[in-house]
DNA sequence: CTTGATGCAAAACGTTTGCAAGTTT
DNA sequence: AAACTTGCAAACGTTTTGCATCAAG
């Protein structure tokens, strides 16, 4: 039988498979901006008409909840999801508000590294965010 | 006559000087957290219980406008601002959610360098932000 | 005096919740 | 069959808006 990447990855940290999970895990899989909970919602509303918007929220929590996806930090009002899991960096446009991944090796370790050397107190580092905000060139909007 | 920084800032960006004005200025000119709408009505509250929820909204949409302060991303629902011009870091803890200042001029210029050097395409980077998320350590919440 | 800021209450928006009905294991 | 997930609608919290009143330049 033929698994697909997402029923692998909730059977992995034991939720139930359903037609909106697959769904929903696999919209965040493939965005390459960082959907908000409308973002998700307006995509599977065309794939998957039936799923109601409280379930993409109580999904999004889910799935947090068990470190399938995470929040990302996020200037606007509503909360931002990505479902990598490596670190990287984001691209975040002050006009269009886009939010583009920035995947840069280097640039993680150097900070890692720095952050590591100083080691500093009363606090642990477990997970680095950088956010260049600015603005995308030759965008139309 | 005894011309306080709060007032002197509002001058310079152009805007007439009031009571809410010079009373939320202060509070986020002074407080090293990074409050929420919420917090500053709290705090305004104290010291001049006349300032209502809604002022204090348009004030911070103001002060955002006029760049006196900055918004800084969130992995939260709320908004939260800063009043430092200066770019640093943020410590953000996962567990009681506070978001404290992390000032280390070393970190930002090796960022800073390392962008200038990467030329990226497509993207004007104005402003850097980094977040490190963890836990503070000997914190009681 | 003119312009712009404030307070109030209502509206709009985003998110959460409880529960009955439906699915997955 | 048991345990969990979903959809609905209501509740909740946060942010925005319009307008009459008030304060600053």
């Amino acid at each position: 039988m033929n698994k697909s990447y997402t029923h692998k990855r909730l059977t992995e940290v034991g939720l139930k498979v359903t037609q909106p999970r697959l769904a929903i895990l696999k919209i965040l899989v493939e965005s390459k901006e960082h959907p908000t909970v409308d973002d998700v919602y307006s995509k599977i509303q065309k794939s998957h008409p039936g799923i109601s918007l409280a379930t993409v929220y109580k999904t999004l929590e889910t799935f947090t909840d068990t470190s399938l996806i995470k929040k990302v930090g996020s200037r606007e009002s509503s909360i931002r999801y990505d479902a990598r899991q490596d670190s990287h960096s984001h691209l975040i446009c002050i006009k269009s508000n886009k939010m583009l991944d920035f995947h840069d090796s280097e640039l993680n370790l150097l900070i890692e590294e720095y952050i590591k050397k100083k080691n500093i107190d009363n606090f642990e580092v477990q997970n680095i965010e950088v956010n260049l905000y600015g603005e995308l060139i030759n965008q139309k909007y």
